[in-house]
DNA sequence: TCTGGGGTCCTAGGACCC
DNA sequence: TCTGGGGTCCTAGGACCC
């Protein structure tokens, strides 16, 4: 049976989503009509744009530039800072209205979904007709617009909802490639990044059509396997599955710096910080990790990251910290430091508790830890700061 | 241009074991 | 001392995504 996959995608959904809440919490303005971004921390000379409207687009302002860079070009911008709750319950709500639909779907990202629609006809009817249903009941319930792709595989149905925007249904069947996605640049193909991009132009092979046709070897050759696939996208092709989310493979937080850093106290502190954020997430999720690693940007935007493997798996900050702090010594160099993350992976859900005589129990914090997160969740989690930070004040 | 933050997957090379 | 080949695990780094 021929397949049909849907893919949904929200127009500009930072933005439209913040105009919808701000619209029922009585503004008067719609955010959408005006030049207005939302970006990151703007006095801390570190925000970008990572979401713009219609009209700001419109003086130019692109996804990823500096803010400083967007109100050159548009002095009255309007900036609103970013708020996860905000989106968090709006892309449930979508997830929630889509799930009537169909049992097979998949939440891409937080503002996309896959759905499966393969023999639904019998049900909806006609799957076009059916699409612009959704996006119609989308706007009037839920005040956001879609775009929606439809096709015979979730690739092309990605590639479909990236045609015209906002508001559309495109269908990309496998009929229409050579017309509707052979033409496009090859960097407009899913999984083609800049690099790719650029060594493919090198050799001529400018458009998605090029790539298709493109000789497999030569492809193998410059990308591995990952040729192949590039291959098979341009044609088209792909049978992966949609499912539903599994579980997350890892936990990361880090902090690009105002300015550069290389004193090793400043970079402890905030790497404390970043172990209780990312901790608490862990925490929080149940599970345990077994590895941690460190990452750092320097001034010259080179990355480092180091990491360890330990063989009982962890989950408190004191444990993750102290792995860390190793680690951070460990690749420390002459080069100032821009940024520092954390990333916790290898999840397990119970800690595989084997004591060795090394051990010394009296280290085990788990129990003051669960009590600390529980007081963080009821209380917000500023209540408490940590005591290096006290004593640096 | 002067470059955020959170993710996933892949690959190469070294260590180690048999 | 000089030494093969396969397998697995771990680490570092790169590319890509939203």
């Amino acid at each position: 049976m021929k397949r049909i996959i849907f893919h949904i995608d929200v127009n500009n959904a930072f933005l439209s989503w913040t105009a919808v809440e701000r619209l029922k919490n009585g503004y008067k303005v719609d955010l959408r009509t005006i030049p207005s971004v939302i970006g990151g921390d703007e006095s801390a000379r570190k925000g970008v744009v990572l979401a713009k409207s219609q009209v700001a687009k419109k003086y130019g302002i692109v996804t990823a530039e500096t803010l400083y860079q967007a109100r050159c070009k548009c002095p009255n911008l309007v900036i609103i800072p970013s708020d996860y709750s905000i989106y968090k319950k709006y892309s449930d709500e979508l997830y929630d209205y889509l799930s009537k639909f169909s049992p097979d779907i998949e939440m891409f990202s937080i503002d996309e979904c896959f759905l499966d629609m393969t023999g639904t006809d019998k049900l909806f009817g006609d799957p076009i007709t059916l699409a612009y249903k959704i996006s119609k009941e989308i706007h009037e319930k839920l005040g956001f617009t879609v775009n929606i792709g439809v096709a015979e595989n979730k690739l092309c149905a990605k590639m479909a909802s990236d045609f015209e925007k906002p508001n559309k249904v495109h269908t990309l069947f496998m009929n229409e490639i050579h017309k509707k996605m052979w033409p496009l640049s090859v960097d407009n193909l899913f999984m083609v990044g800049k690099k790719s991009a650029d060594i493919l132009k090198k050799f001529n092979i400018k458009t998605i059509g090029d790539l298709a046709n493109a000789d497999i070897n030569f492809l193998i050759r410059h990308f591995k396997s990952r040729g192949i696939m590039m291959k098979s996208y341009a044609n088209g092709i792909d049978d992966s599955p949609v499912h539903e989310e599994e579980r997350q493979d890892g936990i990361s937080n880090s902090e690009t710096f105002p300015y550069d850093i290389y004193e090793i106290p400043i970079l402890e502190e905030k790497l404390l910080e970043l172990c209780e954020m990312v901790g608490f997430r862990l925490r929080s999720m149940n599970y345990y990790c077994y590895t941690v690693s460190v990452m750092l940007k320097t001034s010259s935007f080179k990355v480092y990251s180091h990491q360890k493997k330990v063989d009982n798996a962890i989950n408190t900050t004191h444990d993750i910290y102290s792995i860390a702090r190793q680690l951070l010594k460990s690749m420390m160099g002459d080069e100032k430091v821009r940024l520092i993350g954390v990333r916790v992976t290898n999840f397990t859900e119970k800690r595989s508790k084997q004591l060795s005589l090394f051990d010394d129990e009296t280290e085990d914090f788990s129990e003051v830890q669960k009590v600390v997160d529980h007081l963080k969740n009821k209380y917000g989690k500023d209540i408490f700061i940590n005591a290096t930070k006290i004593k640096r004040d």
